[in-house]
DNA sequence: TCGTTCTCGTTGCATGTGCAACTAGTGCAC
DNA sequence: GTGCACTAGTTGCACATGCAACGAGAACGA
């Protein structure tokens, strides 16, 4: 296949991998998650990024960029862990429109709880991608993925 | 602080980075396929995945492993598409369970128009990615991935 | 001060999705 | 043949999502 070189097939297929890649691991983890912790994958993802940031809270839409959500999902699924007491809404005292939302002791536990089960889902996903050919070189570039400060 | 830690640390950042790209560049086809030609992703992907099939059809359960979607979803939306008279379903001769899902020439004609704005876009989108630090190395990777015959 | 415009978050609504239960058909054991 | 387990695809149902419209507050200019 010579003339799929094209930089457009390249693209196209390796946006396929990314897509297939990105597919059997969230499948893998929303049912792990689910069935383990009561948790999706995307409310994984809050409590996760809740707790990796300074004192525990952000605003609303620090949380829609980090899960990659729209925001009238990012109000109900806030408004849903709320109802669950795993975080709270905190009003912004600066800016009144603003609204942080901040991890709980409850919150931080379940998510301590729910962390190993992440971790060993993504590995079996990762080591499970590793054998679908298409996939493999893709899974590698994300092993090789340096570190950086954020 | 072990190794191991480390190594999970890895496939964690690994995991949100193709994530956060995944996200990037669904969002961006998302809507561009949607106000150009009235298409979802999803369904661009089936068109897709039709047409670069011999003879145009799959069955089901392809066409589900390919869109990375449940049996039911992928029921409904064939019917969406069927609806629209851009596929037909087909029934297996050889086992009448199965039922093949094949591209019409309308299809055909809809993917030959909105090919060109799905490379478009997806272009953009990874070169709006390149700017984020820590998606640069993986939009790389992904160029650098061989292509491989199936 | 008032009015305009922008941003932040919430809500009504339509829609796409997964799970579980179901029907229809196949394949195997005996 | 008859029963039994398995597979393919469809449907009822509950639910999470995005879009558009909305209210509330901030920022700015005259």
């Amino acid at each position: 296949m010579g003339i799929s070189n094209d930089a457009v097939e390249i693209r196209t297929q390796g946006w396929r991998r990314l897509a297939a890649l990105h597919g059997l691991i969230e499948t893998g983890l929303e049912k792990e998650l689910q069935t383990a912790h009561k948790l999706s994958v995307v409310e994984f993802t809050v409590l996760d990024a809740l707790s990796r940031q300074d004192g525990w809270h952000m605003r609303m839409q620090q949380l829609a960029r980090a899960a990659a959500l729209s925001s009238s999902a990012t109000t109900r699924l806030v408004t849903r862990l709320e109802d669950r007491g795993l975080l709270t809404r905190i009003l912004c005292a600066d800016d009144r429109r603003g609204i942080y939302t901040e991890l709980t002791p409850a919150g931080l536990q379940l998510l301590t709880l729910a962390r190993p089960t992440h971790d060993r889902v993504l590995e079996e996903s990762l080591t499970e991608a590793e054998k679908i050919p298409e996939l493999k070189t893709l899974v590698s570039a994300l092993h090789l993925t340096q570190i950086n400060p954020i």
